[in-house]
DNA sequence: GCGTCCAGGTCTACC
DNA sequence: GGTAGACCTGGACGC
């Protein structure tokens, strides 16, 4: 069956689909030239599902393997709403950005939606695993946390653990399997923290602490400083931090400074006119070579 | 084949 | 509050 969902007239699909790294990380699969998303959904009391997402200008279309009920159904689309951004509100951000004319091509493609997993607990594992190491070792961690103890859907691909099931393993696994070394703690702790409801991640996407305050709740996760705060903040819809890492300084030297190294202080100054949408300017100004012609 | 560097950083000890 | 050094892994690179 398939489930059509309607979207805002400034969304752009394929902006979405490419705005970072999340999609080529398991329980995602982006194909690379259809760009079709391919995505194992955990529901709660039935199998997981494997869904396959397409997008157009006017709606993004979700392919379910089997006939849903009502709720799942409901469910499934809250989840798609979730990781496309469906619901975020960017009028004003492309207001602010149209006063910019080298930012005006921002609302013109529509770019800025960052696709995100359908809960902070993947997102905050995952950012874990981005830190200090290669994308390719941080597919690996990915794929092994997804490979050995996500649930499995009727086509074999699996979905995302959940905290319990990352907390029912020793830290041996998280050596062994998962390859996260001196990581593999901090996932041990995160998970126990979360499944025994000791730490509410899920809380920071309605949490009405301002940034600062959010950002050190953040930190008080061992293996988050403020890059993968920043990064996450941005996930939960807070772009008035910038989230720089070393991709992003390397971009801004090169697009942005001549080729040569750039203080934070210089980066930061060249975005704060974007006040509270600092980030989220950033990330697009960084990635808008990601797509050609759209 | 081997050693070194470093990648989508963070933690701890120390000042 | 600021900083140096350690930390897992694995791919790239120079020799």
């Amino acid at each position: 069956m398939e489930i059509r969902i309607p979207v805002p007239r400034d969304f752009n699909y394929k902006r979405t689909a490419l705005s970072h790294g999340w999609t080529d990380l398991p329980p995602f699969e982006i194909h690379p030239e259809t760009l079709t998303i391919t995505r194992v959904l955990d529901l709660d009391d039935t199998l997981p599902v494997t869904v396959v997402i397409t997008g157009t200008k006017r709606a993004v279309h979700v392919e379910v393997p089997r006939k849903m009920g009502k709720r799942t159904s409901d469910s499934i689309t809250r989840d798609v709403r979730h990781m496309l951004r469906l619901d975020d509100d960017l009028s004003e951000f492309y207001s602010a950005m149209r006063a910019h004319p080298e930012f005006e091509w921002i609302p013109t493609a529509g770019a800025g939606r960052l696709v995100r997993s359908p809960t902070l607990f993947e997102d905050l594992v995952k950012t874990i695993c981005t830190t200090n190491c290669s994308w390719s070792l941080t597919k690996k961690m990915v794929q092994g946390l997804v490979n050995n103890l996500g649930r499995e859907s009727a086509d074999g691909r699996r979905t995302f653990p959940t905290p319990a099931a990352m907390a029912a393993m020793p830290t041996s696994f998280y050596v062994d399997e998962v390859r996260a070394g001196y990581r593999a703690s901090y996932l041990k702790e995160l998970a126990e923290r979360v499944a025994s409801g000791a730490l509410d991640v899920e809380g920071w996407l309605t949490s009405e602490l301002p940034t600062v305050e959010l950002k050190k709740e953040m930190k008080r996760v061992k293996g988050v400083g403020d890059y993968a705060a920043e990064n996450l903040l941005k996930l939960v819809g807070r772009y008035d931090v910038l989230a720089l890492d070393s991709w992003v300084r390397a971009t801004f030297a090169r697009t942005r400074n001549k080729g040569r190294t750039a203080p934070d202080a210089k980066i930061a100054r060249y975005y704060s006119r974007f006040n509270s949408w600092r980030g989220l300017a950033l990330w697009c100004d960084m990635t808008r070579n990601w797509i050609e012609n759209d």
